[in-house]
DNA sequence: AGTGAAAGATCCTTCTT
DNA sequence: AAGAAGGATCTTTCACT
């Protein structure tokens, strides 16, 4: 599916997304056509999912963020969903496997926003939360191995 | 700390790293010479991280992901914190509150590769693992207000 | 698939107001 | 912060390998 240039060529752009094609290609050792040709694929296949920025959070007002357990009460699945994908503050979330449904990232401006936040779901889901401390690994894509 | 403008430009950037200045400058009504400014100076106070790439796990041969909980058993938090930098599978940790005092996210290969990492830090901690079925909302910042 | 050159477009920065 | 302008830089096209 992709090979070593490919990968170098992703690896490149993760850490910088606004490299010219012409560094790109110097780095990986190709022309400037190849490697805008490998792109328009990459991106046309959704091996590239988006060209964007990493926000702090903290500096749009979000200083506090928690990981919430979410097992809806029965029959209650799809209206928890939709309701969590209504809620901006919600910056993630993943449908598991086991008793907890979801697992969901929230982002709040103060403790008595994420109780506020947790309100609305609490007649619908049993929740489990926990606030975050610290972030040993910010996120990060898997290995690209010889990249 | 930010003004509209400022939440304009990175509304923008999140879905498109790439912009130009100019194309910048013409969405949000400025010149060029001041959003130029402006995202120096957004770069230099952290609020933008980085200018990076969304990849597709499964296109680099990562189809199965994981939520990871991880309790390390007395006297052992370090040496696992430690341990699970070290292992690039990870994608995402987090440090919360609570009895789990890890939150982590695996990208893997395979169930028996999922198994084969877990293994390395079984005797250092308890892990609670719910495979991933599906990603209701894929990262994305905190709401950027009147942006 | 990839190269290399070339042309044309685009862009970024500087300077003045 | 705007606006113009100059010069650098980039991207794409095309012929060829």
């Amino acid at each position: 599916m992709l090979d070593d240039l490919d990968r170098k060529l992703l690896d490149i752009l993760v850490k910088d997304s606004r490299a010219s094609l012409k560094e790109l290609a110097q780095q990986v050792g190709l022309s400037s056509p190849s490697v805008s040709e490998r792109l328009r694929r990459l991106e046309e296949r959704g091996v590239i999912r988006a060209f964007t920025v990493e926000i702090d959070p903290e500096a749009l007002g979000y200083p506090l963020q928690a990981i919430v357990r979410i097992r809806p009460l029965p029959g209650k699945l799809h209206i928890v969903q939709q309701l969590i994908e209504e809620i901006p503050e919600f910056g993630e979330c993943d449908k598991v496997t086991g008793d907890d449904c979801f697992v969901a990232r929230l982002y709040v401006r103060s403790m008595s926003e994420l109780d506020k936040l947790l309100d609305r779901i609490a007649d619908k889901a049993e929740t489990s939360t926990a606030i975050i401390k610290a972030q040993p690994i910010r996120r990060r894509p898997p290995p690209m191995g010889n990249a």
